[in-house]
DNA sequence: ACCTGAACACCGTTCAAGT
DNA sequence: ACCTGAACACCGTTCAAGT
């Protein structure tokens, strides 16, 4: 387990019972999603979040333990949505054969990366270098039990936990490549197939081992 | 091709000519090598690095444009190592079937990520982070050309221009597993099969397409 | 009890002054 | 021509002073 010594209190400072509190806390999370969106975050500095939120630094101190906890509510928040999209995902194809499953599990993670702000590509970055300090796990396991259940069907005969493991990879691995095409240009009709191979290669290859030693 | 505007200068400032100057940036290079390994990322600021290096700020920045220059050619230095290792491997298994060929470079991506220092996951972060400023175009094109001509025989019947595709694919999806396994703390030995899984049937993928359609 | 914002410590970078 | 390091601008964070 690397890297989580040493690990700074990144949650937020208190759950804003009061209504102020958690208003307080949502101009706060507004205000740095504004700065995000126009100057990436480079241009985010808690003085300058404070400033749009219309409080004082101080106060911002108060909810927030430092300035990567509000990125880290950021995340979170962002994460709810994706998770949520995936879920939405795969009840549609429930019934689907699964290239076809895979293939809108995998035009979702391209509309994600192709069609959004400056905000979400910031988010991304970050969330990888805070992912050392701190686990997005509740929305993980929401989309590892979405792709799970999508795959099973076609795994029969494999031990529970590796569908959940085969359901991370493939996860990882379309992600992994979605965004590095993004970031480096490479046009997304020009992925999209090499991630349906690498895909559905994965889960062939699963298939695979399952028939050559049945349980 | 996003995140390439507005790309600061981050290449050295000048290429060293003189032998004292050379000197002065080996200097540079091996007080932030040894700041990073102890401290990692957060405690390297260039006025300490000018500390370590016996010169002043004044002199570093002649050098190197802004602190990131200094990761930057450190990060090229680490990737000179692997594409040579990269290399190595690939002649060593130039005549061995697939399977024992890409478990002798998830071997490989294995060992870089599992027996090595703070400084080296440091470099990590920060490749992933720069690498939407700055290209590290030769050294990825050395690791390309290793990989595709490893993988050429079986993929008899593919374009040039797929098989170097398939390299880079291949190359990203095991270190993204391998990077992902190691910074979440999955041992070594639970996270091998699956990488080999993916890899192998990604390229196993990749010949049913050939078959199914031949040139 | 909670908010304020000047102040503190620190960091990247510059540049007038030296040699 | 090149090095030096005090100084500048700025940022995250704190805390004495207010209400």
């Amino acid at each position: 387990m690397r890297g989580r010594r040493n690990a700074p209190p990144i949650l937020p400072r208190k759950a804003p019972r009061q209504d102020r509190s958690r208003e307080l806390v949502e101009w706060i999370l507004e205000a740095a999603t504004r700065i995000l969106a126009a100057d990436g975050l480079a241009g985010l500095t808690t003085n300058r979040v404070a400033a749009v939120a219309g409080i004082s630094v101080g106060s911002l101190y108060q909810y927030f333990p430092n300035k990567d906890a509000i990125v880290v509510a950021l995340i979170e928040r962002t994460q709810r949505g994706v998770a949520e999209a995936v879920e939405a995902v795969a009840a549609q194809v429930r019934d689907a054969p699964l290239p076809t499953a895979i293939a809108a599990f995998v035009d979702l993670a391209l509309h994600a990366q192709y069609d959004r702000s400056t905000l979400a590509v910031a988010l991304d970055h970050e969330e990888q270098r805070l992912a050392l300090h701190i686990e997005f796990a509740a929305e993980q396991r929401r989309i590892r039990r979405s792709v799970a259940d999508t795959i099973r069907p076609s795994l029969r005969g494999l031990a529970p936990e590796a569908v959940d493991e085969a359901a991370d990879d493939l996860h990882l691995l379309v992600r992994s490549m979605v965004d590095h095409a993004g970031a480096t240009g490479v046009p997304r009709e020009r992925i999209r197939p090499r991630v349906l191979r690498a895909a559905l290669g994965y889960l062939e290859a699963c298939r695979a081992e399952v028939r050559s030693c049945p349980r």
